[in-house]
DNA sequence: ACCCGCCTTTGATTTTGATCAAGTCGCCGA
DNA sequence: TCGGCGACTTGATCAAAATCAAAGGCGGGT
């Protein structure tokens, strides 16, 4: 099954015609927007809030997903496999994105909760019916696509032709943008991912992730505390050791 | 400017309402399919075919774009460079793929001729507005952008994970299965790509990639005339040594 | 046919990051 | 407070791919 651990379930009779996802409540810039007050009291009646925590599968590399869901705190890994173990990460996602996979069944990658994550799980079906009552919604699911294209061939770019150095440094502007959404670009923050999802994520290893960091420390370029808070004095400096022009 | 070389304009008058695209004429899988015969019409009236020669740029990375387009036969490339020169090709599309970023002016990376390549052009104000028109079509451009999607992570896990003779070897059965979509996989053909491209696409180095298929060769994994023509006498021994499953 | 230029191959050497192997740090529970 | 365990760091060595360098081959033009 997906959905680890069942947290609470909003009444959502309370509200009358909810201006938001009852269930997901505020920031949710995943698909409510699009929707009339009707369709959104529809979606929230089918709505469930979850917790997971850190490690926990969401859904399952070649598993059938029978829900979408919005994020609504925390950071989603996605993620391949080869036959033999290797693993690369293929994304994360943060608050507030649309996770699941429109017009299919069966999941090519497996999604995992980075750190304790909230999200607004959808039953497919609910979903399916408001797209095609909504012209919007898929617009809204569209795009969502589109962009996370443009992320991954951003980080194609990265894997195949980036250093080791550049890597890391890439890997950590992409935090200092994403981790905080609200404020844009944070030059102060915790890592999400543990060294060796770090190192799935930049196709290296957890030893030379921890040698980058260490040298960027040491640069003076980051500095970090138990080896997780991470402050940026310049994120223009770090911008330039990532090869981001 | 983004299209090189205007060959020919069909016309289109001849037909009263076409059931395909008049400037596409067959094999167009694209955008058509969606369409009503009137949108056709409208569509096919405002259509340019054009043919590409190799190493020419279609639309360059920054620029805006002012037109969608089908692919009719050859194979683009679509890269994103570094500051510095460093290059990745981050995919390729073949025909009958529909080319064009919806909802953006701005194009994010460069769109190149691999080979001999004819497209069929769209000004984007028609598309915008059939899309606008019919949903159907807003539906078939999402799905382009899904199945790229999933073919950019596939191919994450390949730069990141997979070794150079997994690399080299995974390139080949993308092409065995791309090259002649109506034919399926091929088990010979002829590689669309130099070996310089072919670097570009895996995040090698160009003395890699030959000594690879050299060494593929040599293992009786490939045969290899003129350096252009492959053939692979057993495709799942390909697919063995490129670590697919 | 011959030459020239480009693409490709092959060889020698170097470099980067992987692998193997110990530590160290910090946190949680006894 | 003390262990113990898991995550992280650091060091030594190794291997894969990059780089540097020099030939081949193939095709197009004269």
């Amino acid at each position: 099954m997906q959905i680890v651990n069942e947290h609470r379930r909003k009444d959502i009779h309370n509200s009358d015609i909810p201006t938001v996802c009852a269930a997901c409540e505020a920031r949710h810039g995943g698909v409510c927007g699009t929707l009339t007050p009707d369709q959104l009291l529809d979606l929230s009646r089918h709505s469930t809030r979850r917790s997971i925590e850190p490690g926990r599968e969401v859904i399952g590399q070649g598993e059938t997903t029978d829900s979408y869901a919005n994020i609504i705190n925390g950071v989603v890994k996605l993620s391949k496999v080869l036959a033999d173990g290797r693993q690369q990460i293929v994304g994360l996602q943060f608050a507030p994105d649309f996770m699941g996979r429109p017009f299919t069944r069966e999941s090519a990658l497996t999604a995992e909760a980075a750190v304790d994550t909230d999200i607004c799980c959808f039953p497919r079906t609910v979903i399916d019916r408001l797209v095609s009552e909504a012209p919007g919604l898929e617009h809204r699911l569209h795009e969502q696509a589109l962009k996370e294209l443009d992320e991954a061939r951003d980080w194609m770019l990265t894997l195949g032709r980036k250093t080791a150095q550049e890597k890391v440094a890439s890997f950590l502007y992409i935090i200092a943008t994403h981790i905080d959404p609200e404020k844009g670009t944070a030059n102060e923050f915790d890592l999400p991912l543990s060294r060796a999802d770090i190192a799935d994520y930049l196709g290296l290893t957890i030893e030379t992730v921890s040698r980058q960091i260490t040298k960027l420390r040491k640069d003076n370029v980051i500095r970090i505390e138990n080896s997780r808070h991470v402050t940026v004095p310049s994120l223009d400096r770090l911008m330039h050791v990532a090869g981001i022009d």
